[in-house]
RNA sequence: GCGAGCGUGGCGAAACUGGUAGACGCAGCGGACUUAAAAUCCGUUCGCCCAAAAGGCGGUGCGGGUUCAACUCCCGCCGCUCGCACCA
């Protein structure tokens, strides 16, 4: 009598199991003796209410490396923690009237128990949240460590102002002129700043990445990009003509404004086909000038005005304004040339400052075009002809020989840049140098819920830092959030903020500011090392046996941000002394999976009249309202709907294909299929699907049917598969169950021929390949490997000897093979079959050689490159028995008939082509 | 605009370093079991030609090329996705 596999009663059971057996514990390195070590991480989550399927991909592919490699004898250390410092803790205060703290950790209580319900093979005795001042207090500690050795510092800039979350963002946080959160608009503000001197490993990170061969190359490209190295010359050009007013400040001062102007350079050699030099409208000279000239200050204004998105800048004309200014050429005091305010440079890069050289780039030609400035071309394309080639409205960027250059005539690029730079240098007017587009990392956030910054303002000292026996500096939990106080609670807590200057003991403040939650995020993974170490973040020798982490498993949307921290991190704490690790490389090996997407379900709203419709960027919006609208229909049928909400696909039914809300007849828009949101709705909820279907289900699922690092859609097809081949598996092994032969029993006779030698061929082959696919992070085609090895399984029929014998092997080696993938369900299957202790703690299994190796092949024949026919060889007959059997094969005779054989390629093992005409 | 990746049945996808295209799953179709349904099981499923079978022809976005042989390599297009974006 056969029972259906449930897993309500199955997985909870395997669980207590596991974790009274103390499976997961990372081993120490002495108890390890002479394990191999595997460091298994998936980007830890921010603890941001519940947990969807959606999530469940990303832990559930480190889960089956995890369980993959101890099965191969390593010792694994699998961590989990929570990344819980960050602003929706605060927008749930001031929403509900709770605090941060408290709605955190319920957060991580309930998320705990819905990751614990996936059955991952986690060590939650290392457990760690980056707001317990247990783990803050050391980051304290290693931010004066920072500060001390100069890799810290406070600077006076210009920021970037999320006006939203009231805060401001570093570079690598705002996405087109938006904040990567809020997604409003950045403003510019000037605030004094607390600063990770980032690059000072400007080098070392990018060289580094050569080395990073494990990671995905678009991940390498993305941070090469990022820190964008570019080499060239700064050029300082000698005013020569300058109004006035520059001469003093509005106050009166002598100033500056008559210094040579600086501007950075990638070519230097086409320094003679100049034209004229064009300031950002923010330049300080432009802003000087602007002071005394209304046509400068409104240029300026319309400039600010202008966005910063693609289609901005797509459309925007280059611009400028005469400032009045003229500078002498470097290589010549008699030739001068104009300065313009333009608004295609930007002041973040470089000195914010260009020379224009119209032949040699298309801004500039734009540019000179629209001024009508003179310009001559001095960079000779390959091929072309110096006494015709001329540039009208096509600038020519490449690599050629210099012409109308003087002393460059004849050079070609590389050599004319190094013979400019050269005379530059000899000149005075300037030298070589490397421009990164990377900056210094901004981690002043004006927030409560963050790691507070260990420093304090005092009048007569400066700023001081805390002395660290005073750590940890510790949030106070005494503060309010309301919606009408904006602003940070900490600036208006009294008694916290004012304090002793620790240095002359009179009156000071603490520091207001908090860290920017990636920097928590950016040593965690040290820290799961030697997660209770009172007296230090991690002990060197622990963090040197771990790390680097050997398999990191996370979203590409962390490809800049979180990624380059980390690297930035490892390699100031090795130089802080608190790390060993030469390479300053936090992670070997990383892999960025793809995310699960569902369909998007919207309630139809009212329809809105076309002449109502404003198209504002990407989305549609009603006039006068304002409210979102969305697109029904295609082009000919197309009308314009409010927005009224998303439905979950809980709420959603289909009937005749069309989609309606739950039992009713109002019809549901089915939207794009995006990645799973809460704000979307379009969330299956873990612990439901749990309780339907299993978690050894939804791990599958989000396995099988994509490669990992492609999307995956949730569907209930999937799902359907999934758990018919759950059914399948635990009806065919509890069918054999009884009469199994135990493990390790000899073969019988019977079991070395026929359809039972064929199926333990196959078991070995799978074996082989499921090995294979999982090295090589090929889930989905792991998966179909044991979807063929089921299938056979099925297919073998008869209860003789042989037949018993190789369906109870291809069984229990199913149940290994499908162990790092539904761990729950092979330790009921190995159970069933007679194993001892776990699936999950058995050796992986290995193929029997014997059994694996292909004794026959099967080999095509094609004649013309079209297949003809097949035989069957032995694996590795010789050429002339294959040629031979090929050519006597009634099927290629027949298409051989009045032709002559000109040629017989045969590849051994694998093809025989046979070439006649 | 620059850079990267991708394009294979109705759908998700396989195909090792060029060697039988479509493994495996979903959906579909036919059948068994059932009073019926669900579940399960068996068969079938790229298109076209042929009454069927055997067999043949075509087929991996489009057009060329290299090769005995191309989803795979090269050249030129088209389309989609992602990243960066006036970076001097």
């Amino acid at each position: 009598m056969s029972s259906r596999y449930n897993h309500r009663v199955a997985e909870p059971k395997w669980r207590e199991r596991w974790a009274a057996a103390g499976i997961d514990r990372a081993l120490s390195p002495e108890e390890a003796g002479g394990k191999p070590k595997a460091y298994i991480l998936e980007m830890f989550p921010y603890p941001s209410g519940r947990i969807h399927v959606g999530h469940s991909r990303n832990y559930t592919m480190g889960d089956v490396i995890a369980r993959f490699r101890r099965a191969n004898g390593y010792n694994v250390l699998h961590p989990m923690g929570w990344d819980a410092f960050g602003l929706p803790a605060e927008n749930a205060a001031m929403e509900r009237g709770i605090h941060p703290k408290g709605w955190t950790y319920d957060n991580i209580a309930a998320m705990r128990e819905q990751l614990k319900l996936l059955g991952l093979a986690i060590d939650w005795s290392r457990e760690i949240a980056t707001c317990d001042p247990a783990y803050y207090r050391h980051q304290q500690a290693m931010f004066l460590a920072f500060w001390k050795k100069g890799l810290v510092y406070r600077k006076k800039q210009k920021v970037n102002w999320d006006p939203v979350d009231n805060t401001v963002l570093a570079n690598e946080q705002v996405v087109d002129g938006k904040g990567w959160r809020s997604g409003a608009p950045v403003e510019t503000r000037e605030l004094e700043q607390w600063m990770f001197k980032v690059t000072a490993y400007a080098d070392d990170l990018l060289d580094a990445i050569g080395k990073l061969d494990k990671w995905p190359d678009k991940v390498r490209l993305m941070q090469s990009n990022w820190i964008g190295k570019s080499q060239g010359a700064k050029i300082w050009w000698p005013i020569a003509h300058a109004p006035d007013f520059l001469e003093r400040t509005p106050e009166g001062q002598p100033c500056h404004a008559r210094d040579p102007i600086e501007v950075f350079t990638t070519r230097p050699d086409t320094l003679f086909g100049a034209s004229f030099l064009a300031l950002a409208p923010d330049h300080p000279l432009t802003r000087a000038i602007a002071e005394h000239r209304p046509e400068v200050a409104a240029f300026i204004a319309e400039c600010a005005q202008l966005g910063t998105s693609e289609a901005d800048i797509e459309k925007a004309e280059k611009k400028g304004v005469d400032l009045g200014v003229r500078v002498k050429h470097p290589f010549d005091p008699n030739w001068e040339l104009p300065v313009y305010a333009a608004n295609f440079v930007l002041s973040s890069y470089g000195s914010g400052a260009i020379f224009g050289s119209p032949a040699g780039d298309q801004r500039d030609l734009d540019f000179a075009n629209k001024y009508k400035l003179a310009f001559k071309p001095v960079v000779l394309p390959p091929g072309a002809d110096a006494a015709t080639h001329a540039i009208t409205d096509e600038a020519f960027t490449g690599d050629g020989v210099c012409y109308n250059s003087q002393f460059l005539d004849g050079l070609p690029t590389k050599q004319a840049i190094a013979r400019a730079i050269e005379e530059l240098v000899k000149r005075g007017m300037g030298e070589a140098t490397t421009q990164w587009r990377l900056r210094d990392w901004g981690v002043s956030r004006q927030r409560y819920w963050g790691c507070p910054i260990p420093a304090i303002h005092c009048a007569k000292c400066g700023v001081v830092p805390v002395p660290e026996k005073d750590l940890p500096v510790t949030l106070p939990e005494d503060v309010t959030f309301e919606k009408d106080k904006p602003g940070n609670p900490l600036d208006r807590h009294q008694t916290w903020k004012n304090v002793p200057c620790p240095a002359c003991g009179g009156a000071a403040q603490r520091e207001t500011d908090t860290l920017d939650t990636f920097v928590d995020s950016s040593w965690y993974f040290a820290r799961f090392t030697d997660p209770n170490n009172q007296a230090a973040p991690f002990d060197p020798k622990l963090a040197r046996y771990w790390l680097p982490v050997d398999q990191y498993v996370g979203g590409v949307e962390h490809a800049v941000l979180h990624l380059l921290y980390a690297r930035f991190f490892t390699r100031a704490m090795r130089d802080c002394g608190y790390l060993d690790l030469p390479s300053g490389e936090p992670f070997a090996s990383l892999f960025t999976q793809g995310m699960v997407v569902h369909e998007t379900y919207r309630r139809i709203g009212r329809e809105v009249p076309e002449s109502n419709v404003e198209i504002a960027g990407d989305r549609w919006l009603e006039r006068p309202t304002g409210f979102s609208l969305f697109r029904v229909g295609d082009r000919d049928t197309q009308t314009y709907r409010v927005v009224e909400q998303w439905l979950s696909p809980d709420d959603v039914e289909m009937r005749e294909g069309k989609a309606y809300e739950r039992g009713q007849d109002i019809p549901v828009t089915v939207g794009p299929i995006e990645k799973m949101s809460k704000s979307k709705k379009n969330v299956v909820d873990l612990d439901a699907f749990v309780q339907d279907f299993g978690a050894d289900v939804a791990r599958w699922f989000v396995l099988s049917d994509s490669p990992p690092e492609r999307d995956v859609e949730w569907t209930a097809g999937g799902v359907k598969g999934a758990w018919n081949f759950v059914q399948r598996v635990w009806t065919l092994t509890e069918a054999h169950g009884r009469r199994a032969p135990r493990p390790g029993d000899a073969p019988p006779p019977e079991a070395g021929e026929g359809e039972a030698l064929a199926l333990r061929q196959l078991a070995h082959r799978a074996i082989q390949s499921v090995t294979d696919d999982i090295e090589h992070f090929r889930f989905n085609v792991a998966v179909a490997r044991c979807y063929e090895l089921v299938n056979a399984v099925a297919k073998l029929k008869g209860d003789g000897a042989g037949a018993v014998f190789a369906r109870g092997e291809a069984l229990r080696i199913l149940s290994q093979l499908i162990a790092p993938f539904m761990p729950h369900l092979a330790e009921e299957c190995w159970e069933a079959l007679g194993g001892e202790s776990f699936a999950a703690a058995a050796p992986w299994p290995k193929a029997d050689p014997a059994l694996a190796a292909r004794t026959t092949v099967t080999m095509p024949i094609q004649v013309n490159g079209k297949k003809r026919a097949e035989i069957e060889t032995p694996k590795g007959a010789a050429e002339p028995d294959v040629r031979a059997m090929a050519l006597q094969h009634p099927a290629v005779k027949a298409f051989l008939e009045g032709v002559t054989v000109r040629k017989v390629i045969v590849v051994p093992d694998r093809i025989v082509n046979i070439v006649a005409n």
